[in-house]
RNA sequence: GGCGACGUGGCCGAGGGGUUAGGCAAGGGUCUGCAAAACCCUGUACAGCGGUUCGAGUCCGCUCGUCGCCUCCA
């Protein structure tokens, strides 16, 4: 094998890809932010989560140690939380009050309901856990004695609406965005609602004074609730210390949270918040933006449910697989035509991985032919991702070696398939695109593992087995009709007959 | 208006001064009652206009176009 490559990932800081260089060598240590969970998580929030999967999995492939830290935010993110005043109303509040929000008997119960479900998405897609999943509402005396600090250290000041950072005494603000001039900042708070008590119209709220809102605590400042960016400040300090490696998050927060969160959390500790930040771009659909009002709007489960709870019947790898096929940082188009490709290969990989399997446990002798080419083309795909996760030719690679297996499945011996075994295992680790590494238990449900019909169906499907055995094909044919009738696609092997629901996308 | 990204064949998408990305779709073939899968083969490309260069899809400039953030949103 190559050495390991380096790694290598865009830096918003810079403007420029950089070698990613953990304070402790060889232990990556990175925050991702996570949801606000007001609402099932959709396709482009898990984007985002599958970049901070793929650091995580790329570091681990080049043999580093890695903590990993991505929060849920269950109060205080705001519906008009730029650089202003927190004057907008609470995300968690507004998804009560609408029509979705009817069966939850208060916030805490929605917020535990969505945070549940996500990690039901979380796991369907294949992504892994991190070493800590902190909550915003279980770290509120860190978020007040952070507030308490900042105005000791004279970054924070109380009006009677709240508590607000001070942005003039924060050097560096607006480094991150290239929003550095105070006019071009001005600008982008001009049209919110001010406190009046502000000093500066960048100022932000670290704390709200709110005795009438749905989720408050007491605090040296009355009751009331953390502004929204200086949670991620707390908990990532709570989990990671002073100074972490590699900070990461959907393009959306680079201004104004990121932004925030440099301001507190070098103001609080007077060093470097975080070394590297990434970005992962918004995607689109089918060329557009993607919105609940041009229905083209989707969640996890909009598009890995049975058919039966009104999803698409897509599998959950296949989807996973779609949403990596572009680089995280370059403009991508999320079309259906990528996704039947992407269950084109899913299905593939694991038709493969069965002869594999098969050919090990058969065991004819002889040496190991693929290894070496194998090995190749996994350091191909390892030094793609190392290389800024170039997913797309790390998939390229990954499809070459399936190819070049399947070329030569009925030729396998026990020698190659255990060679071809490992290395399904190791792209496996890398990319998470072939076996699901999550117990079915813990996934949200999806098509092929909750089929309503699978009984009627056997029962077809091996009816039609009969006819054909019977040579009755006229039979056969009828049957395949019927079945083409329920959705399902009959398939002829060497091993019997095998079927899936034809997805709907 | 400020900041930023991108324009590659029917589609998705790498690459990034001289030698095939890859996939999907399409067409042809092998195989199988049918169908599917698998495997083999095939075509079409770098938005436009200038410039640098022996040579540009790749560098520079301009033009056109698309998109993102700054408002909800990852």
């Amino acid at each position: 094998m190559d050495p390991a490559p380096e790694f290598r990932l865009y830096n918003t800081l810079s403007n420029a890809v950089e070698p990613v260089v953990p304070r402790e060598a060889g232990h990556l240590r990175f925050y991702s932010c996570g949801p606000t969970v007001y609402s099932y998580a959709h396709i482009g929030n898990f984007r985002s989560f599958l970049t901070a999967d793929l650091i995580l999995r790329t570091a681990e492939a080049l043999g580093w140690r890695t903590t990993y830290v991505t929060n849920v935010t269950d109060v205080g993110h705001l519906t008009e939380d730029d650089a202003a005043d927190a004057s907008g109303e609470d995300r968690m509040a507004k998804a009560l009050r609408s029509k979705e929000g009817e069966r939850f008997a208060n916030v805490w119960d929605l917020a535990r309901y969505y945070t549940n479900e996500l990690l039901a998405d979380w796991n369907t897609l294949n992504l892994r856990d991190p070493a800590v999943r902190p909550r915003a509402t279980e770290h509120i005396r860190e978020q007040i004695a952070a507030v308490e600090q900042l105005i000791e250290k004279g970054h924070a000041y109380e009006t009677e609406q709240g508590i607000y950072f001070s942005v003039a005494s924060f050097e560096g603000y607006g480094r991150l965005s290239g929003n550095e001039a105070a006019e071009q900042l001005e600008q982008l708070v001009r049209d919110t609602v001010s406190d009046p008590g502000k000093r500066d119209p960048r100022d932000f709220a670290l704390w709200k004074k709110d005795p009438k809102h749905l989720m408050q605590w007491y605090s040296p400042w009355g009751w009331g609730f953390p502004g929204w960016h200086i949670e991620c400040s707390v908990m990532a300090r709570a989990y990671l210390g002073d100074e972490i490696d590699l900070h990461a998050g959907g393009e959306d927060l680079i201004f104004p949270h990121h932004e925030c969160e440099i301001a507190q959390s070098e103001s609080l500790t007077g060093k470097t918040f975080s070394k590297h930040w990434v970005h992962t771009r918004f995607l689109q659909v089918e060329g557009e933006k993607m919105a609940k009002r041009t229905g083209n709007f989707f969640t996890v489960r909009d598009l890995v449910g049975t058919a039966a709870s009104g999803g698409r019947g897509v599998d959950p790898l296949a989807l996973r697989l779609a949403l990596i096929s572009g680089q995280y940082r370059k403009p991508f188009n999320f079309t259906k035509e990528t996704l039947k490709a992407s269950a084109k290969h899913v299905e593939r990989f694991r038709e493969i991985l069965s002869a594999v399997d098969a050919a090990a446990a058969a065991g004819a002798g002889g040496a190991d032919r693929v290894g070496e080419r194998l090995d190749a083309l996994y350091d191909r795909a390892l030094a793609a991702m190392a290389d800024d996760l170039n997913t797309p030719e790390a998939i390229a690679a990954v499809i070459e070696g399936f190819k070049l297996l399947g070329g030569m499945r009925a030729q396998l011996n026990a020698a190659s398939a255990a060679g071809a075994r490992a290395w399904i295992a190791r792209v496996n680790a890398l990319l998470g695109i072939v076996e699901h590494e999550k117990p079915l238990a813990e996934r949200a449900a999806d098509a092929k593992d909750a089929d309503p019909d699978a009984v009627r169906i056997d029962a077809l499907v091996a009816e039609r087995y009969a006819a054909r055995a019977a040579r009755d094909f006229a039979r056969a044919d009828a049957l395949r009709a019927e079945l083409a009738e329920l959705g399902v696609e009959v398939m002829d092997t060497p091993d019997g007959p095998k079927w899936k629901r034809a997805s709907t996308l």
